[in-house]
DNA sequence: AATAACACCTGTGTGC
DNA sequence: TGCACACAGGTGTTAT
């Protein structure tokens, strides 16, 4: 589910809240997630929130002790809750903390995580692997072609890889080829250095705008007060199929590609 | 080394 | 109404 503006709003949300507060237990209703929920995390009662950082779609929260590392996969999100009620089906896991108030954790599927990173360790093996910001100013132009170089793979294929760029996951991947006028199943290493330009560009202005609207809200994801974000209205192709394109109304086509629903205007890209 | 397929899990929608 | 099946925002692991 959650893409980088998904878990930028999630960050954007929970981090007045809880930073300064000190944990008074975590609660684990459900240790089977995608790994086990690490077994650090019940022992962080005194510990205050210094920071609440985030790195590609993992969001990081910062103790003197240690930073819980919480990835919410496909369907996870994260709720503050001022006075908690009763947890329901899926809510695994529950930070309380000392004033009352509750970082409460719902993910029906499972795929999300809750790892601990010790105070002492430099980073860890999951961040390590990891691609520049695409928000940053390391993510350029110049830096993406020489990326896909000699790169077989479909540009869409490559746009979701992680170690080339983080937090584009596959609704932003078609939105971004969409307004960029290229096609999904383009061979990455023939995109010439203004398109790469094109497509910084366009993922810049992309996330941005989502992270602006509260994100993509397609049917669980929810901001961390509980409401949905917008930027579903504005999705030119994803989840648009035989709806005619923005462009040239020609009817929009979907297909497998890489196991993921590809969403494209055959006339808008080439 | 790069690429493709599979795995994890639950809920929902579709077609018979 | 019930059932079987396909599919869903991610990504590490395994196979090719």
């Amino acid at each position: 589910m959650p893409e980088l503006p998904e878990v930028e709003v999630t960050r954007l949300g929970i981090e007045s809240h809880i930073i300064g507060q000190t944990i008074h237990a975590v609660e684990v209703r459900q240790p089977q997630l995608r790994w086990p929920v690490a077994p650090q995390l019940s022992q962080l009662a005194g510990q205050p929130i210094q920071a609440v950082k985030r790195r590609a779609k993992y969001l990081l929260l910062e103790t003197p002790l240690g930073t819980i590392m919480v990835h919410l996969g496909m369907s996870g999100s994260l709720r503050v809750l001022h006075k908690p009620d009763l947890p329901g089906k899926h809510d695994h896991v529950d930070v309380h903390f000392t004033h009352g108030l509750c970082l409460r954790y719902n993910d029906p599927r499972r795929f999300g995580s809750w790892l601990w990173i010790e105070a002492h360790q430099t980073s860890h093996t999951l961040l390590d692997q990891l691609a520049p910001e695409p928000l940053s100013v390391a993510f350029d132009a110049t830096y993406l072609q020489h990326k896909i170089k000699g790169r077989r793979r479909p540009i869409k294929v490559c746009l979701m890889d992680q170690s080339i760029v983080v937090g584009v996951g596959n609704i932003y991947a078609n939105e971004v080829l969409f307004k960029t006028g290229i096609h999904p199943e383009r061979i990455a290493s023939t995109l010439s250095l203004s398109a790469c330009q094109d497509l910084v560009t366009q993922i810049k202005r992309t996330l941005e705008q989502a992270i602006a609207q509260g994100g993509t809200t397609l049917k669980d994801f929810s901001q961390s007060d509980g409401q949905p974000g917008y930027f579903a209205q504005k999705l030119c192709v994803y989840g648009r199929k035989h709806q005619p394109c923005l462009n040239c109304a020609t009817k929009i086509t979907e297909f497998k590609l890489g196991q993921r629903a590809t969403f494209m205007c055959e006339h808008c890209q080439v």
